[in-house]
RNA sequence: GCGAAAGUGGCGGAAUUGGCAGACGCACCAGACUUAGGAUCUGGCGGGGAAACCCAUGAGGGUUCGAGUCCCUCCUUUCGCACCA
């Protein structure tokens, strides 16, 4: 009775004794300090927000980064794996006005409760390294930041339009702006409203973060795209026309200048600054402006601006081309956007899709001044985009080729003050103000006197004040605490307003990983000689919903540190991997839709190391994983297996520490030749491709033909040695991926150090050797039989022992053997007719 | 519309370089054991066929001695971009 249930593999018994002893022993996972001489290994997983649970997504970006930071930790490297909270954030204001409980307290509950779940899972993080960023410490290092921004003129206040979350009750970035809609409430549409905000100069970095991407050889490529797009490079000129009869300019933007003598309209976006001037005194120019802004706004609020039916209505006036004086009419157009180039364009329907289709709608002149450069017989339809062609109707510039041309036109505007060569960028500056309680204050104060003043450093940080009722009303909730906002100035040390919004949450995230490196420094946010040590970091592991967000706010970020002489480095980031979702049933795993499952429960009914192991087996970390209950409950019983296994050859095992074996023989050459195979396959991974799924499964062949021979081994026809080495190597190789069992079956080997300090099983490439082949034999093409042989087999002995074969002969007979393919150790084919 | 990735048994997936398609696991079927367990062990498990064999990797063509893998056309799904001048 008692024996049978000693056998029995019993997470919930084997993984609460560890998870103790690791958290009595916070070296196991600790970094050793930066001096210590070993190489390093940065593994860093993107830190959750403490939303009080941990979900699927999470158990297997954690899983990964995980077994990856266990194998390199068995490697030898000096491992830093850290961990923290992304604490600032709205629904920590939600859940105060839900149940009046404050923010932080919220939040840092919720810690300790994720904390928990970490920690059952057996997560092997550095929590001495832990970032909260909704804590001082963490939060005054932002204001640091923001002030030595503003000093260099990259922090900055404008009034502009700016995306309105009604539901969030505050301004977003235009990277959190999907579709139209907030990026947390993906049914709520995104307003625009014109506020004075800060920002953050990123358009500064713009041309460096799109070269910097050919660099990123460890990014994926899909990232790297993703980036690239939202940068949006495009190189054009700069051309004024000169609105007749006035002093006024309208500047457009061209990637096409080369076929500005085809322009037979001027078109401006209608909030375009020259518009109003043009409406001021023609109401009905005005409604007709006003209604071609209803347009777009409701095309935004579509969520398909391309989609949008072209409307435009003239000015009445007409602008003058300054490279012919030609006199072409104004219009103001609904595809026109205000926010990219100069909204303004010139309208060249011969050569471009949408001008086009705006002329033809509305009978405007349509010209053609670009020839094909091959003289083909007849001229192609208009419009004719391409720029493999020749300028004609074009004047002096005729007979030049587009690229030619623009080179030409450029130089003459330049001459001529009237433009010039330009590189426009769709990345915008990064919005950061947020109208909301549960952030970074920004550190800077409001004058009447002195006008924008910063904190001084040796003021901060700006505490968020705790006693503050979060209510529904509009605003800034912290403009409602006298006691924050009221003031003196720092400079004439009269009354003054404090700045009462609050920083992006995506500021904290931008840098946290620094900080990770040197946690708990209260005199600076890091000691740059540390991060040189550790940076760049080795392995980013993360979800794909981050790739325009956070990652490129970082790479921002690190180049703004570098110019301030805080790091060396350019991009934080060395490799980037972004896993594939959690799905159940064919979709995302929420609420709604009701399929959910519980990291909880799953670590309940199967332990930690099962549910781990799973999310990585059942499919490879880069793809999306189907949650199937039944596949952890196989994962399950194979641990069963092993624990089983192990614990019943672990008194043979041990007998025999540390003796060497003798050269293994039938059954014990085949099994260890299996091993060295699983070896050196697991070990590929971990280096390569990152394909756990089939790790896992080369681990349970290992096991299964182990268990093979288990009468064998039972009746000790295996050397000891050999028992040894499989059942060491055997608890070492799972070790990444199931740690508890690991560590509780090398210890009943009789190892009294730790799992995570044993070395990494190296592959015998001779022992992995097969001593023969099976050859596969085609006729034709289609499959035989297969013949048996050496694997250094000449040509000759293969291609003749596959002659030999009863089933060769009887396809061959009668026939003539035209050619006979003979690929050494892979396969034969016989030719025959 | 443009770009990328993917499409393989009932299911998740494997096949890393053009060389035995379906490893491993789930589900299912049969059996063993039994103090009946969400236990364990053995065997089977793409389709057709009594068998020899034949057919099969979204569809159709092609290259090759040989194609899931390379090329062309098309279909489907997912993701990204989309009046960006």
């Amino acid at each position: 009775m008692t024996e049978e249930k000693d056998l029995r593999y019993d997470p919930s018994a084997i993984e609460p004794k560890w998870q103790q002893r690791w958290a009595a022993n916070a070296a196991l996972y600790a970094a050793e300090p930066a001096g210590c001489g070993k190489p390093k290994y940065y593994v860093l997983e993107m830190l959750p927000y403490p939303s009080g649970q941990l979900h699927m997504g999470h158990v297997r970006n954690y899983s990964i980064g995980d077994a990856l930071a266990r194998h390199m930790w068995m490697r030898g490297y000096n491992v830093l794996h850290p961990m923290g909270w992304d604490a600032f954030g709205l629904p920590a204001e939600n859940a105060a006005l839900k149940n009046h409980t404050p923010p932080r307290e919220w939040t840092l509950a919720n810690i300790a409760g994720m904390k928990r779940q970490f920690e059952r899972l057996g997560m092997g993080f550095d929590w001495a390294t832990e970032v909260t960023t909704c804590l001082p410490d963490y939060y005054r290092w932002n204001q640091w930041f923001f002030l030595r921004m503003y000093e260099k003129g990259l922090a900055y206040r404008k009034k502009s339009k700016v995306n309105w979350c009604p539901d969030c009750a505050t301004v977003l970035a235009n990277e959190q702006v999907v579709n139209g809609c907030c990026w947390r409430h993906e049914t709520t549409l995104v307003e625009q409203r014109d506020l004075v905000q800060w920002f953050f100069r990123i358009s500064a970095y713009a041309q460096e973060l799109l070269d910097g991407l050919d660099k990123l050889d460890g990014w994926p490529e899909k990232v790297r795209t993703m980036q690239r797009n939202w940068i949006g490079r495009s190189e054009g000129t700069e051309v004024d026309f000169n609105v007749e009869g006035s002093g006024d300019k309208i500047r457009v933007f061209t990637t096409r200048v080369d076929t500005i003598f085809g322009a037979t309209s001027v078109q401006l976006a209608p909030q375009h600054s020259l518009v109003a001037a043009f409406t001021a005194h023609d109401s009905t120019l005005k409604a007709q402006v006003d209604e071609l802004i209803e347009q777009q706004k409701k095309a935004r609020e579509a969520g398909d601006l391309g989609a949008i039916e072209k409307h435009g209505v003239p000015t009445g006036k007409f602008a003058l081309n300054p490279y012919n004086g030609e006199r072409v009419p104004i219009w103001v157009a609904n595809y026109i956007l205000a926010d990219y180039g100069t909204g303004a364009i010139m309208s060249v329907p011969g050569h471009d899709e949408r001008d086009f289709e705006f002329a033809g709608k509305y009978g405007l002149a349509i010209r053609r001044v670009i020839a094909p450069s091959e003289a083909s017989a007849e001229e192609p339809t208009l419009p004719f985009t391409s720029e493999d062609g020749v300028l004609v109707n074009s004047g002096e510039y005729n007979g030049l080729s587009c690229t030619a041309a623009e080179k030409k036109l450029q130089e003459v505007a330049v001459r001529h003050g009237f433009g010039q060569a330009t590189v426009t960028f769709r990345l915008k500056d990064w919005g950061v103000s947020r109208q909301r309680y549960w952030g970074t204050p920004i550190p800077m104060i409001h004058c009447q006197r002195d006008g924008l003043v910063p904190v001084p450093d040796d003021q901060l940080p700006v505490l968020l004040p705790e006693q503050i009722e979060i209510t529904q009303q509009g605003g800034s909730p912290l403009g409602r605490v006298p006691e924050f906002v009221n003031v003196t100035c720092p400079k004439c040390g009269g009354p003054a307003l404090r700045e009462t919004d609050t920083m992006d949450t995506f500021v904290d995230s931008s840098w946290y990983f620094y900080r990770y490196t040197d946690a708990k420094n209260a005199m600076a946010p890091f000691d740059p000689e540390v991060v040189k040590y550790w940076f760049p970091i080795d392995q980013y592991i993360g979800g794909v919903e981050h790739a325009i967000l956070h990652l490129i706010y970082s790479r921002f970020w690190t180049r703004v540190m570098r110019d301030l002489g805080l790091v060396e480095i350019d991009e934080p980031v060395r490799r980037q991997f972004s896993q594939g979702m959690v799905i159940k049933d064919g979709a995302k795993m929420s609420k709604s839709k009701g399929n959910v499952v519980s990291p909880d429960d799953m670590v309940a009914r199967y332990g930690a190391d099962a549910t781990r192991m799973y999310s990585l087996f059942a499919a490879p970390p880069d793809r999306d994983l189907d949650w199937q209950e039944d596949g952890v409950a196989g994962v399950s019983r194979f641990l069963g297996r092993v624990w089983r296994l192990v614990t019943k050859y672990a008194p043979v095992a041990r007998s025999a520490r540390g003796q060497q074996a003798e050269a293994p023989t039938g059954v014990s050459l085949k099994l260890l030749r299996k091993l060295h195979q699983t070896i050196a396959k697991v070990t590929l991974d971990f280096e390569g491709r990152w394909h756990f799924n089939t790790c896992v499964a080369a681990i349970m062949e290992l096991v299964n033909d182990v268990q093979a021979v288990d009468a064998q081994l039972a009746a000790r026809e295996v050397p000891a040695q050999v028992v040894c080495e499989l059942m060491r190597s055997l608890v070492l190789l799972l070790a990444p991926f199931a740690p508890y069992l690991a560590a509780e079956l090398w210890e009943q080997l009789g190892e009294e150090s730790a799992v995570l300090r044993a070395p990494w099983p190296t592959s015998d490439p001779e022992l992995a050797k097969e001593d023969e082949l099976e050859i596969p034999v085609q006729v034709n093409g289609k499959l035989v039989t297969v013949v048996r042989v050496a694997p250094n087999a000449a040509s000759e002995v293969i291609e003749a022992a596959a002659l030999a074969e009863e089933r060769v002969r009887a396809r061959t007979a009668g026939k003539t053997v035209a050619k006979v393919i003979v690929v050494p150790g892979k396969l034969v084919n016989l030719v025959v007719k």
